[in-house]
DNA sequence: ATGAAAGCGCTAACAC
DNA sequence: GTGTTAGCGCTTTCAT
């Protein structure tokens, strides 16, 4: 048994012919006798043989790849990021090497170095930070997406989910349900999703002239978990405590409910609570999870065609787009929930979605 | 500005030196001087020279990178599991690529026909099924390792859960609690987590002398949540309804919470439940989850290390790991989850290990 | 329409 | 210790 993988020049020898017209046939090159061209198909079934893609690769400079580099695959927004990029990936003849970074800059580097020695067609990464980036590695000849973060101090393309807007409508909600107390749990702010989440909530304050304290402000390390537990946990035990809670993101929402069961607290009696993004197991939690929803699926899809456009035209400005993002506001009692658009309106969008939701 | 970039010979002409020497001072050969060293250092730091794993890998028939190929990227389970896989990966100096077939056979086989192509060191798969695997494909010169669902046709390594004594504990605890009629929804047949999940439920009835009551056990096509509800509400409808339900994975799970809300049913005074696999939201709900857990992190580093052994010692036999499960008792008044040791009993395991839990 | 041959960037004998 | 050289498997002129 011949270990040996075939190569072409075994499909060659056995079809009598030469490798330039094996690669002809393989490549759909017009210039093949329809003849030769099923002799040549004829062989490579019959030795199995599979091109090898290191090969053709290190010949044209080009692999049929993009790389997705994110900071933390156990996180549902990420996830389902990923499922769009793939679906449209695949649909265009690349496959994805998926790379996830656990929020370390030193990993994304790698990973980063790892892409461009594999020469791979293009990247979608969301960074884990806003600057300090090595203008060699990441502005390179290698074209990338940033998703979800923004990065400012290399010109890139941009997709992400419009912050401000969301985090607006989040807390505008909490504000027309009579709250006037709202604490914000957001992450630290090397990140331009937790700034610009914040800056949604000042935004809403402001527009109904509340003041702004910064006592009802707070900062978790939004990978650990138990650090934002701790921080909802302080403003739950505040002398005047908030009665809404607004999250900043998922980890954080996470650590916040935790909180609040800790203490033994009844959503939305003792507390209200909007999250931002929206979670898979949201509408079994007790009561339902409101939330923000990012169209993570479809951002995952415009990211990568994105990058496929600049992929073939690698001199076409550098774009920016932010998708609009929904309230989702689930009602235990009520039956339903109501899906009302946010952000920067767009005008095709429906106006209210229902769906049904669970008895409780 | 040069577009292109600096390859070895580039580096070899501005270090006054050949490629040879180059290639030496990248792979940490012996026999280089320390000057020579330096000065190659050097002029690598200056270009921004970065080798082409494509070349190397062309060259030296072996590509430091292994694919990993699940069936369903939003699964916590996969993702987990993923964790894992990479640290070990990464730790060993290659990268992972990530593949997600959507419980596809035939995007299964392409992301085969890549990873072939691509030449990866390794593969560590959750086949979408059983048997009916080209042996070109899995039998190959690249090794694979399967990981939590067996592949009965072609010998490869095994890295799953016990899912036989799994099931069995789950169950048992359910009839401990004095349930007589225990309701199971699991998925299709064609996997074998499926079918060992229930022969675990089986076992568990047996030993207690029950009766096996076909009425009870439900398959509901484990990719559409929406058939896992159905099945529940079925079973919730029966003129002589289950006390108690044993879900065989995290989808199914899903859908059967569902369908216990919209029925307007409380856990557990109206209907006790069990889950195979646990989530991360799972002590949030309410009351929280009782489940299975599955070692998915150890999973993972486990198939990882096994396949890079096979990847030392291709000759080494085909050996099968079955990691023993917990089941996780969560308890909504008791203020504690308990975790009792499950499946084949190995010495080294805490008896039990206690977790506080959240009031309520 | 097909073949010969050069070369992509790298490694590994083999010389010196 | 360092250089020379021959490929790895493929694509792509340039001939024919």
């Amino acid at each position: 048994m011949d270990v040996r993988r075939p190569t072409m020049k075994d499909v060659a020898r056995q079809a009598g012919l030469s490798t330039a017209t094996v690669s002809r046939v393989l490549n759909g090159h017009p210039n093949v006798t329809p003849e030769v061209r099923t002799r040549v198909l004829a062989v490579i079934e019959d030795l199995k043989y599979r091109p090898s893609r290191l090969a053709r690769g290190l010949r044209t400079k080009i692999t049929p790849v993009i790389g997705l580099i994110i900071s933390d695959i156990q996180n549902f927004f990420f996830t389902s990021v990923t499922r769009g990029v793939e679906d449209i990936a695949s649909r265009n003849g690349y496959s994805l090497i998926l790379c996830n970074t656990d929020e370390d800059i030193n990993r994304e580097r790698a990973y980063l170095e790892v892409m461009h020695s594999e020469n791979v067609a293009g990247i979608i990464l969301a960074s884990a930070c806003e600057t300090g980036h090595d203008p060699n590695l990441y502005g390179g000849q290698i074209p990338i997406v940033a998703l979800d973060r923004l990065i400012t101090d290399v010109p890139l393309d941009h997709v992400m989910g419009d912050n401000v807007g969301g985090a607006r409508t989040a807390v505008k909600h909490l504000l027309s349900l009579g709250h006037q107390r709202i604490g914000l749990i957001t992450s630290h702010q090397r990140l331009t999703t937790g700034r610009e989440r914040q800056e949604g909530y000042e935004q809403a304050l402001a527009e109904s002239g509340l003041p702004l304290d910064p006592a009802l402000i707070r900062r978790a390390d939004f990978r650990r978990v138990d650090d934002s537990r701790q921080q909802a946990l302080d403003l739950l035990g505040l002398p005047h405590p908030p009665t809404a809670l607004f999250t900043a993101n998922t980890l954080v929402t996470l650590g916040t409910l935790t909180a609040i069961r800790e203490r033994g607290l009844c959503i939305p009696q003792d507390i209200a609570l909007v999250a931002f993004d929206d979670i898979p197991w949201g509408s079994l939690l007790n009561p339902p999870l409101t939330a923000v929803r990012q169209p993570t699926y479809e951002l995952g899809t415009t990211a990568a065609e994105m990058l496929l456009a600049r992929i073939a035209d690698p001199l076409r400005p550098p774009t920016s787009i932010r998708l609009k993002l929904q309230l989702l506001v689930r009602e235990s009692c009520g039956a339903r929930a109501r899906l009302a658009p946010v952000g920067e309106a767009v005008a095709d969008a429906p106006d209210v979605a229902r769906v049904v939701s669970e008895r409780r």
